[in-house]
DNA sequence: CAGAAAAGAGAGCAGTGCTCTTGACGAGCG
DNA sequence: CGCTCGTCAAGAGCACTGCTCTCTTTTCTG
């Protein structure tokens, strides 16, 4: 990349640049499904049909944002990640995750909520996903769950924890379904905060997180 | 209810009805966002029109779309609580929403996945809401998590132990915290494999599931 | 049976994604 | 220098959407 090319590449790499970032601020107030590629081009000033030549379908320009917001998250995971102990780079990767959420939660929506009807995530999304799970299976290596909680899982799913294995290298088997678990309680625990799912029972949020992450902590033993 | 009305009550329920039924297939197949009043009138034979004196605006059809999504969670939970020990209680429970989610996915979605993006849920359907919740809490009453995931809270946080424990009747101050966690670890999985996250890693789901929800049995002590 | 209430039909408004065609501009080549 | 060709913008148009308003038809009730 780099080497500016042609003037005509670096004013179109412009435009995309700035019909992503209107993008964003409209997903921001309206959600995915009321982003709209008309009004992205009102508000650049161009007409409804031009927008279509940077962007050639609105899947195209929301896979743009997913990609983004995958690797914002991703950026945030891992510049959380300063060599402390296991516990405390866990729980900073818990308070990343919730911050990235709260901070943008259209985009969390997009990446981790329901998937929007018809849309079909292109291969290269993958990746960038990967990033942050990847955070997580280095920290997990070196987790040592207490004897109740592990538990030698039936014969059938090895092919299964090798799978699994290949984003948390080194992992016995009794850990690899904690450390799933555990993985899946984060983002349900931040997933029902952002989605209303407390109501309004709760006013500590942070704190309660907090105390949540910290006893998953222990439960994976770090 | 009952006591047949008048004709014109009997025939209106039944409207009301064949127009919800007709709404959950296209909700099934093309989401919330994909769903139509215009596609479920003409479905009907009746004019765009008409159908707004039956449901006035497109969220009013939602919210009887979510009602009836709660209730048949609430049944299926409930049903499943078969007079057995508590681990016995919990899987079921762990299943039943599970197997609620994959039968009817966009519905699940509904509930615990994104909000629709302008859609305000209003406060009847909290009641239906928290039917499920309810029999978790019966399950949660006898748990005794292990002294290492166990650990007395913050001070800060007591009204908002309390608030939980509405719905978790005479549980301990440091269970609290693992009971939460533990249910939002179950709505974590079960969105995980619902909307795609694990990709294709993995085949033997069902039993990667249960073996998650069988570790977080251990982890609350039941 | 007559009047009132409910239900349906149709037109219309403002918005959407997306396509096709037409016209302008600029960069590179003979 | 002149000319061609790819890129871009614009406009019109299609098939949708939610929702409102008016008008007519049906149906129930006093």
């Amino acid at each position: 990349m780099s080497a500016a090319k042609t003037a005509r590449e670096r004013v179109r790499a412009e435009m995309v640049r700035e019909i992503t970032d209107i993008a964003r601020t409209h997903l921001a107030r309206d959600g995915a499904a009321g982003l709209s590629l008309r009004a992205v081009a009102r508000e650049m000033g161009m007409a409804s049909s031009a927008i279509h030549r940077y962007f050639a379908t609105k899947d195209d320009l929301l896979t743009a944002l997913i990609l983004d917001g995958y690797n914002a998250l991703g950026d945030a995971a891992e510049a959380s990640q300063q060599g402390q102990d296991p516990t405390g780079r866990w729980l900073a990767l818990c308070h990343a995750v919730r911050d990235f959420a709260l901070a943008r939660p259209h985009e969390y929506a997009l990446l981790y909520g329901s998937p929007v009807p018809g849309y079909q995530a292109p291969r290269d999304t993958v990746a960038p996903a990967m990033r942050t799970t990847l955070v997580y299976g280095r920290i997990i290596a070196d987790a040592r769950p207490v004897s109740p909680v592990a538990a030698t899982p039936p014969a059938a799913i090895g092919p299964d924890l090798d799978a699994l294995r290949s984003v948390m290298p080194g992992v016995a088997d009794e850990v690899v379904i904690p450390a799933v678990t555990a993985w899946t309680a984060l983002f349900g625990a931040v997933s029902f905060e952002l989605f209303g799912q407390f109501g309004d029972t709760i006013t500590h949020r942070r704190e309660i997180f907090d105390a949540g992450m910290r006893s998953l902590a222990r439960y994976l033993g770090l």
